[in-house]
DNA sequence: AAAGTTAATTTGTCATACAAATATAAAATA
DNA sequence: TATTTTATATTTGTATGACAAATTAACTTT
């Protein structure tokens, strides 16, 4: 007779406790700052060896959802994602799928500018004197013009992304972190120009202007002028890059 | 004398080793489809444990960018990420932090709308005939009154992912599929009312009907119409919810 | 009472062994 | 000879046990 035994277990083990614990944190059971158990009692728990609860425990940390530390009062916690602690993640899911996809910059750019002009137009709108304060700070940083291009590039991230965070939807500021990300690699090159720079931090000038004064107009069109720009010097780059 | 030791390694073995893969991955020293060194070669590579080894590569395994198999011709190979590969990935992102962060499902839907409409205006512009059969294939699915809710829902995301693609700038799609993911709680709710789904798949007539004839007026307005109802029965569940 | 020391707890790492899957090559069989 | 079966080698998956490192709590000593 032909015993049907379960479906079983296609996956691995170490695959199976990570999902189940990824889905305990989902579903609320395990809440932020909650404190799992240690290592050796999942393992008797899961019935598996602490090897594979490690390998699971480390896929949940990749994805940034725990973190360990050692000693007594150590053990794993589940983080509390905010914007940006996810934005690793987002990161290099979004630069590998541009760089992996041979995503032509336009198609990026192109996305990029609608979406920004959206954050804009709400920024304006609900725009709070922090927000302005913030973008100011990180202006300020990319006048400076002593900074390496490295710190100018992570200030222009940052100046973008409180752009973002001003709408107040973090939906669309999530979503945001993803595409300024994305943009990086285009960033990158006019960092360590220093006319391009120049002309980076006033367009940026002019827009921090327009959203104090709530211009939503002014403000896309600045931004329009941005990428667009942005655009023109990664295609000259590209001329140069072939004529090679 | 206070002699000078480099900076060292304040982060553990599995993740410097994890980092160095992915970036090896990132930059393109290893492409789509190449096969890593055995385990056990790249503990030696390393000089760490063959267990360190392994967390390391379930870390990246963790975020889709490698897949194993076992045998000979087995081994560690480099994924190729696609829309759908990366969507696991981003599906757990977004879903954990609209619910970790307690955001309202306005500001999801708003955002959605936008973008969608976005969406529906260039796929308006550039749909082919292939993309139009596609979300038919989907439409016909929804019509179908046997399946499941479960069936419904995932027909229902597959539908707005083809209007996304349809749209042939893959930026967008991606950014795209991560807030159809993001709004499912609320799809799920109407998949189990006849009526509600009668009132979805008409409105997906339409809309399909919108796109193929090209009217990007009536698209989005009747992707505006949809979201709005989806709204509204969100509120009205809400405000059953708090009755009880 | 304050400071230093020790002990206990928990994650991090290592070494080794065996199990399971899977392709290749050899051997047995029709 | 052709085909199926069997053996075998390779590689990931899992288990066990041990020790190292970090960090806190309790304890001891001054």
């Amino acid at each position: 007779m032909s015993l049907e035994l379960g479906p079983v277990n296609k996956s691995s083990l170490s695959k199976q406790v990570a999902d189940q614990l990824q889905e305990a944190i989902l579903e609320g059971s395990l809440k932020a700052d909650d404190r799992l158990p240690t290592e050796e009692e999942l393992a008797k728990r899961f019935q598996v060896s602490r090897p594979t609860i490690r390998e699971a425990l480390k896929r949940l940390a990749a994805k940034n959802l725990i973190r360990s530390r050692r000693g007594p009062t150590g053990g794993t916690f589940v983080n509390h994602l905010g914007t940006s602690e996810l934005s690793d993640h987002l990161t290099t899911a979004s630069t590998l799928y541009v760089s992996m996809n041979q995503i032509s910059l336009t198609e990026v750019s192109s996305t990029r500018l609608k979406m920004e002009s959206l954050c804009c137009q709400l920024a304006c709108k609900h725009r709070t004197q922090s927000d302005i304060e913030l973008m100011q700070l990180e202006l300020q940083q990319q006048l400076d013009n002593t900074i390496s291009p490295e710190q100018f590039c992570a200030a222009d991230v940052r100046f973008h992304r409180a752009i973002a965070d001003a709408s107040h939807n973090r939906m669309l500021s999530f979503v945001m972190y993803t595409l300024i990300e994305a943009l990086q690699p285009v960033a990158n090159m006019i960092a360590y120009r220093f006319r391009e720079r120049e002309i980076i931090t006033g367009q940026h000038k002019r827009l921090l202007g327009a959203i104090t004064r709530q211009d939503e107009q002014l403000a896309c069109a600045i931004l329009d002028e941005q990428i667009q720009y942005l655009d023109q010097l990664h295609e000259e780059a590209q001329a140069n890059h072939l004529e090679k």
